[in-house]
DNA sequence: GTCTATAGAAGGATAGAC
DNA sequence: GTCTATCCTTCTATAGAC
């Protein structure tokens, strides 16, 4: 299977078919998973028949590559700008990042998208990179990229800027994220997600912060 | 589907059995998934026909719930024991404990089911649960009730245990772990997991040490 | 308890009318 | 391009001989 070599079709009237057809796919295959997803199911929310589908896209396997671009694609839309934060000091930018990501990363859409991610990348080798590049690796570079220009300031202590964007996206999200992955504890407070996210910053800023 | 509710045969003979099938249905369902896990490929790889198989477990969910008691219970059994470490300093051990957490859940095993867990609790709600109290959840009590040892005595500074031992773990396997679950950048090296963990723990030193 | 054989349902994919 | 109808395969689950 390809992730990026998909059918193009060449109406216009095709297109916004195919269009809903990958909206529906995309539905199944986050609620079912991709082995439990059927055709004949997708084929029947979407209205039409199988043969359709097959006109669009040249199998099951074809199908969920298409879903997989479109869903990347939007990760990558909403991945974060980080220099598009309003606060005025450094803590004040890092805690609205913190509180941007792990609100994306807990949402329904990027929670689903990852778990299926996880649970077929093993089958389809090229899955985990395709979302990791056009997610996380985006998001990581970038965070990456505004560490590196603090570092540079003063306002933070030289380190590695890559690691310590790890560091800084691990404990924001600490505990919460997983605990999405497992359907455990329930949905998180705004509360909750903006006290994680102050004490992973805490501990980010006593290890990174220049005193 | 109940996790804990599972038929138990009176014959020691079909027990052996039993186990034999147990462990090829934990083969197959880590690798195929629970959708694409046939009854019929374990039955062929156990060596027996489907009738066994349905002798000793009621349906495919039956089977699939007591292959995850079973790895559940594996998990428990290698969870770590932070009483067991063998250096004499504060440091040393974490740095021990670090490298021992790490290496586990980069294993194999331990990678395949956290990943058949993510993929499946959706559908099978106890499914999270019974995971994460099996296995994280016994090591962020241990290392807790571990750190609040440690700060008792005066050895890091006073906060909240729990907390401190969410933020550890997450630092040590910074970036790796991820990037295991999506088959990203092959398989790290010795020498680049003590580097993650080292990374870690300085700052986790940095944040919750004393001075 | 274990096997062979098979029922009964569902899935992926295709053919052909329109 | 889209539909109906259908093929072939594979699946879960069961029946019945031994």
């Amino acid at each position: 299977m390809s992730l990026h070599a998909v059918q193009q079709p060449t109406r216009r009237r095709g297109e916004a078919r195919r269009e809903e057809i990958l909206r529906i796919a995309q539905d199944v295959f986050l609620a079912e998973g991709y082995a439990a997803a059927s055709m004949s199911a997708i084929a029947a929310r979407v209205g039409g028949s199988k043969g359709t589908l097959y006109n669009h896209f040249r199998s099951k396997e074809e199908l969920f590559a298409a879903f997989v671009d479109h869903a990347c694609g939007v990760e990558v839309a909403t991945a974060f700008d980080f220099s598009n934060l309003s606060a005025d000091d450094l803590e004040g930018r890092l805690r609205q990042a913190g509180r941007r990501f792990v609100r994306f990363v807990l949402s329904d859409t990027a929670a689903a998208v990852h778990r299926v991610v996880i649970a077929e990348c093993g089958r389809f080798p090229e899955l985990g990179r395709a979302f990791f590049e056009a997610g996380p690796r985006v998001n990581l570079l970038r965070l990456a990229s505004f560490l590196e220009g603090e570092m540079a300031a003063g306002r933070l202590r030289r380190a590695d800027p890559h690691k310590a964007a790890e560091h800084f996206l691990e404990l924001v999200r600490a505990g919460l994220h997983q605990r999405r992955m497992w359907n455990v504890g329930g949905e998180p407070t705004d509360t909750e997600i903006d006290a994680n996210v102050e004490a992973g910053l805490e501990v980010f800023l006593a290890a990174y912060g220049t005193r």
